[in-house]
DNA sequence: GTCTATATGGGGATAGAC
DNA sequence: GTCTATCCCCATATAGAC
């Protein structure tokens, strides 16, 4: 291994053993002996474990933030000047996560556990980026709901995250639980199933 | 410390540490300083750390699937030969980890990282106990809304878990997003939230 | 049952040759 | 940029005195 490919192909290998095995579970020695590459090769190019770690974050998370802003621009042109639907706005906080799981399962499953990870640091760097998301996705709703409290709106944007980063950790658990029924096959079938639910949830009379 | 009292002491230490730091960024050590008894033991009564790790996850685990099933089972009784009220299956699948969550947090944060925690072994250990109260649920659902497909109904409990376990691990990112608006203060209230969400999600027709 | 001392192994990081 | 050898620390677990 040498140029510049050692240094992608670390990011790769630390990403698929970190969804697989964890961070904390993974060491730099099992990191480089799968990449095929020396021990000392990720001090030098990412100084401690920690920026490598840190890197492999930063890799995809910008580009799915940009990809989310992207659909709520277009929506909320296409809109005009009336509310953006419901649907349309989890639609563009769901969508570009379930593109990426598709053509790469490894970040999205290491990076549902990390939005828990009791190490403070680390879990801040997917919460400040998920913040300008948030308050977008927020603001939109209020909007498309005026009959729902701004803290009740909140809690709801909360459930729904929390389905759909279910969803990239244990989709497999239920896959397993449904004898190979309930499988991701479709990525437009797994998001329309997943705008449906929450999008209804969101919608839903105050209990 | 001395008797009988250790082996609790010790349960209640991992279980805290556990939920604040992580399992495997809690040593031994950590706990028997902060129990205030000695390194020696945790191996003394659990053999090895894993063995307290499964003792601190059993001790709350079989209760909560206990309380679940007394609901289920009384809520069927009621209803006689009608089906069960959706949002009385989804309040029995949420309520008794709510109520738990307000007396002690610290095993339901555990727990909801634990969930989705890359050990297959302990992962496992949530998985098939949750298992039975899945079924029951799922088959309840069934009848309740025998306009959804089987597939669907399931996905859709997968949905409402992680709408619930998203709310163990992760209320307090949100509550510190909203500037504290978004807070549990009443049990009651916070269980109405997701029955109400959940409720909707599975009832909503096909998109 | 409690505690000390210690065995044994693996971890991250670095110095310095190439 | 790459690789070896090595430093040093902290982990789990145990032996054996009390």
């Amino acid at each position: 291994m040498s140029g510049t490919n050692t240094k992608e192909n670390l990011l790769d290998t630390a990403e698929r053993l970190f969804a697989e095995r964890g961070v904390k579970e993974t060491s730099v020695r099992d990191i480089t002996s799968a990449a095929g590459c020396h021990l000392a090769s990720v001090n030098y190019h990412f100084s401690t474990k920690y920026g490598l770690i840190r890197a492999v974050i930063s890799r995809r998370i910008e580009p799915l933030k940009k990809r989310r802003f992207e659909l709520l621009d277009a929506y909320e042109a296409e809109a005009g000047n009336n509310p953006v639907p419901v649907e349309k706005i989890i639609y563009a906080l769901v969508a570009p996560g379930m593109e990426l799981y598709l053509k790469n399962p490894y970040f999205l499953q290491f990076a549902g556990r990390m939005i828990s990870d009791p190490d403070k640091e680390l879990r801040r760097i997917f919460v400040s980026q998920l913040d300008p998301v948030f308050f977008r996705v927020k603001d939109l709703l209020r909007r498309a709901l005026p009959e729902i409290p701004e803290a009740e709106i909140m809690w709801r944007i909360h459930f729904t995250i929390g389905a759909m980063v279910h969803t990239w950790t244990n989709h497999s658990d239920l896959e397993l639980r449904s004898g190979g029924v309930c499988n991701i096959t479709n990525e437009e079938e797994m998001i329309d199933r997943i705008v449906t639910f929450c999008a209804a949830g969101l919608k839903a009379p105050l209990g």
